[in-house]
DNA sequence: CATTGTGAACGGATTCACAGCC
DNA sequence: GGCTGTGAATCCGTTCACAATG
């Protein structure tokens, strides 16, 4: 078994950093690197790296660091991308077109199979077609899509999630700017991104008042 | 003064997710809220939430509830966005354009007031202009700009980030799958869309492993 | 001897429980 | 009586310091 206990959600949200500066060094032909120099490559501790690789494992080997490839390999595993994932985005709006160009392209570790709006018929993108949201049922019961990408307006975003569960979705990725709700057993990550722009704002202007009181 | 201590960035991160809510509630003409209703709203516990705004103040009666305009009101002025932010948008892919779209369309509180890409002159959206990145220095310094969003291609990051800070950038929302290097008291915040999708995929394998377990 | 792996110490965030107030 | 505001208790994640080891 890959994994010791439940990893905490910091150390997952983690995972996938280590992986694509993995990708990296490998594309740069290293083949050793220490919890030191990833540290550096990802602005987390040596430390911080060490314990979140420990959970899943001994990956390292003392004295001389981690093998780029054999970790990569293991990061896959654990993650889950050693097998590719089919995924559907819904809501084939400039963000919906942004994901899927993005993920079917260059995105090598994910599998996006379908695309759904309730404008179908325009024209889509890597050889995917658009369907309407009404043949979403037969579809993810024939794919067995587990995993999903909602960009629809946010008014539409609970009917469609219901039709999701209903047709036994696991995790949806969420960009609408509401509060989904689902069964227990379905992990939504909202990533509304005007939510995420007023955090940096609040930063900002933070910033400005610094400056005025001194 | 509107603020009390520095609040932890787990709060902060909150505040325009009870701004969301209190737009909604306003609009349904709902006058006054519990923390309790709050909490079903969000997500969020009710004591965290009360505990969240007794950061910034005391704006609830007690036996009563908070009044949701004037609670709006203060976190606006909590966040920053009482006086509309100006922002760029750097990168015009399909991301960049969903942004835009987006922020300049529905949300009323931040002001994009410039597009840049290495190709300019393709149709802006919302009556704004893409421009070349080599107008970016300029355009900055005369509009003030301290806040931008980040849509370029990875190989491209560092350098327009560069660009950004010598000009006086304070706060970067950064798409790209990169660790940006700034200075200390630049403020970025990472919205790789890969990374979230990744960990999803965590959470939707980890199900059918506890399943094929049982 | 450099670097991993990890128990112990620390610190920050959440939850609890209740005092304070309308 | 009901709900806010908050100190105290708890939980969780990070950092420290060092033992283990190739």
């Amino acid at each position: 078994m890959t994994r010791r206990n439940k990893a905490p959600k910091s150390v997952v949200k983690r995972l996938p950093i280590y992986l694509r500066v993995l990708d990296n060094l490998i594309r740069r032909d290293v083949e050793i690197i220490s919890s030191r120099v990833l540290s550096e490559e990802t602005g987390f501790t040596a430390e911080q790296i060490r314990k979140d690789l420990a959970y899943f494992g001994a990956f390292g080997t003392r004295g001389t660091g981690y093998n780029t490839s054999y970790l990569r390999e293991r990061l896959l595993r654990i993650i889950g991308l050693d097998k590719q994932t089919k995924i559907i985005v819904v809501g084939f709006g400039h963000l919906g077109k942004a994901l899927t160009r993005y993920n079917a392209g260059k995105n090598r570790y994910v599998d996006i199979v379908g695309v759904f709006d309730k404008k179908p018929g325009e024209t889509g993108v890597e050889g995917l077609k658009v369907l309407p949201i009404d043949q979403l049922p037969k579809f993810m019961q024939k794919e067995k899509v587990k995993v999903a990408m909602l960009t629809v307006p946010a008014d539409a975003a609970q009917d469609v999630t219901d039709l999701l569960v209903e047709n036994g979705i696991t995790a949806i990725l969420n960009f609408a700017p509401v509060k989904l709700d689902v069964p227990e057993d379905v992990y939504v990550h909202n990533a509304d991104l005007t939510t995420e722009l007023q955090t940096l704002i609040y930063y900002a202007s933070e910033d400005e008042k610094q400056h005025q009181a001194e």
